[in-house]
DNA sequence: AATGAATGAGAGTTCATTCAT
DNA sequence: AATGAATGAACTCTCATTCAT
């Protein structure tokens, strides 16, 4: 009922709930723009269009905003990596591999492009001192995700037959590796390009006979 | 004989090129420690042996000292790595390249996971917004120096036939992302497996028929 | 009636205006003792009650301090004077002026010796380099405005033929300066003697036949 | 001899009483320029052309500085007007004082009008709590040196029946301040024309019948 | 629950001044 | 006597955080 039509009154003062999450997020923003040195409480709150105690009626302090704030977009970036390993699932076990290998890599690859993951990426290491769990955390949130499922995917092909016998895990590390790594020395390389190397190379080193 | 003229005396007031490496070499390790943001000059000064006003007598601000730093320490660990490739060079053209190529992996691994080096990657993707130049400029030291010696490398060892005919600086972005990427997900993994395991996925790709 | 509603408890963390007046006045009072450069806002923020932090809230930086201190002070300086010309007014325009322009000029010169409006011109001309339109913000605020109303007043006795026909600007500048002229030599002068004789020489310059 | 041709080794090292000269030369033209406040040591050093240390071996420190510069200043600006007061000395006693004043007041203001007097007063005042005897000692050599001057003149012409009796040292500040009390309002006005007004004005008040 | 205002703590930076050469 | 370099002491300003409303 009425659910999330909020308060009525207008567009702003939603529940708690999504005012908290306004708060996250343009926590995020903040973060992501400004790292977390230069940010300031003040700005977030701005962003987050509430005033300055308000941040700290839902998030104790600004180590809190920021932990939640990374973690939450690794989420996010984690889940949107693992939609595009999923649509391996479809798959046939049969078929040649190289194809949809090439489509999982392109869209991989576009979202590690993208802002938000690049944030994250940053984010997640730049403050390692202070914040000594979080980028074990983020690596969680994302890349130990991302193997994993990809893994369960290559395992899949190569009981199939479409791969030669591997450890899943590393079959699928060098496969990540081989999609992201150049992006270490051309950050915005064309994705498709990038991918399809990888898949190439990837499939001569993992592939079976034919192809 | 007798290296310099220096001080005679021993081991502080030097010229004033040692008395700024000293500060610059601080100023890394206090960054490395902390980050830009929790660092304080002070501390700099303190790690160098100095009194605060001479960290400014030698650099403008924080903001050049800690681009210094960075870049500095970026000159070092590129050294090192290429120094780590160059080895490759003696590897005669005619023998089974897999036994230096996985010497040169081990030792870049190795580079790659000290302290120094996740320090300077760290250090020049935190500040982006801050620095906007540096990322590429450590870049520039680092990566794209060593895929640059490597594909020098690979090269050779294409035109001498121990490698199929490829493009050489994608075969080492190749390389080395086969290398490096696995860190992704197992900061501290054993080198030499992760080498061995680059090493023959990448021969698999790129390598001739026999050996 | 009672007066805003303000705190009721009592003397201080009144309405923001005044918490406003509070820092500026003292401002004004620590600027007019050390002058700009050796005041410090710390001092200024403990003359005014108030944290340092707060005297930020309300003012930009110490040149506004400076500027709105210095102002305010002279618009305080100039009302004090402009009432003691005003008092001309009263006047009547058939008697011997010698009375009225006496007791204006004992005024004004008490006016001029008290270290209010000493600190005014000493902080008005002290920073002419770092704070360039104040010198002259402060004039118009002070000698221009008193000039004017001065001159207003003589015009009307030079209409009623109580003093000779002039140019009311000039005779005003002249009467104002055999007042606070002496001031140059004897900062300490007797007002009343310096008043008397200043009248004295303007009537036998200015004034009409008799007297 | 050879006395004033200094070092003969060349343009800049002369003897350590024209070093010094150059140094308190220097000081005023940084002082005038920013304030004692703004002024550092090292641009004053530049300004002399000599190192940092060179200054404090010649004056103590920025205290001694500023007072020296002020007081050196005053001297000149002193001597100046002193001399154009003592033009009048050789005015006829017999004749008319009218040309003779106005010729003197001419010169008087056009010194008060230059920047190096307007610097002095400004200057003078400027540090009251930081220098308090320095505003009196200025004093001393401007306004109270030339009114003594300029009364010593009013008197002989007041014996030689050329102005009423009157008290000399009055007088003198009367025709003073009739002539630098409109810069007050005007600081850029015409000095021709102040000039005239003033000596008009005083000779109405102070002259004699005829003239 | 939300805000305007206030504050304690601390950082970067500057400068007058002094060694050591 | 003159300088390059170093330092101790301050000062302005900022910010995360907390009252009082």
């Amino acid at each position: 009922m009425g659910s999330d039509v909020s308060t009525g009154a207008g567009r702003k003062a939603r529940g708690r709930e999504e005012r908290r999450q306004a708060i996250v997020d343009g926590a995020f923003a903040v973060f992501a723009r400004q790292g977390y040195g230069q940010a300031c409480v003040k700005e977030i709150a701005r962003e987050a269009g509430v005033a300055k105690p308000t941040v700290y009626n839902h998030l104790a302090d600004k180590e809190s905003l920021y932990r939640e704030a990374v973690e939450a977009a690794a989420d996010r970036v984690g889940a949107r990596c693992l939609a595009a390993v999923d649509r391996l699932r479809e798959v046939e076990a049969a078929a040649d591999p190289r194809a949809g290998l090439g489509t999982a890599a392109r869209d991989l690859l576009r979202i590690c492009q993208d802002e938000e993951a690049r944030a994250v990426r940053r984010l997640a290491d730049a403050e390692t001192a202070q914040f000594p769990g979080l980028a074990a955390s983020v690596r969680e949130r994302t890349a130990l995700r991302i193997r994993s499922a990809l893994a369960d995917r290559l395992a899949r092909l190569a009981l199939a037959g479409r791969l030669r016998p591997c450890e899943p895990e590393t079959a699928a590390e060098h496969l990540l590796a081989l999609l992201t790594g150049p992006l270490e020395y051309r950050p915005d390389a064309d994705p498709d390009a990038v991918a399809e190397a990888a898949v190439e190379v990837f499939l001569r080193a993992y592939g079976v006979g034919r192809g």
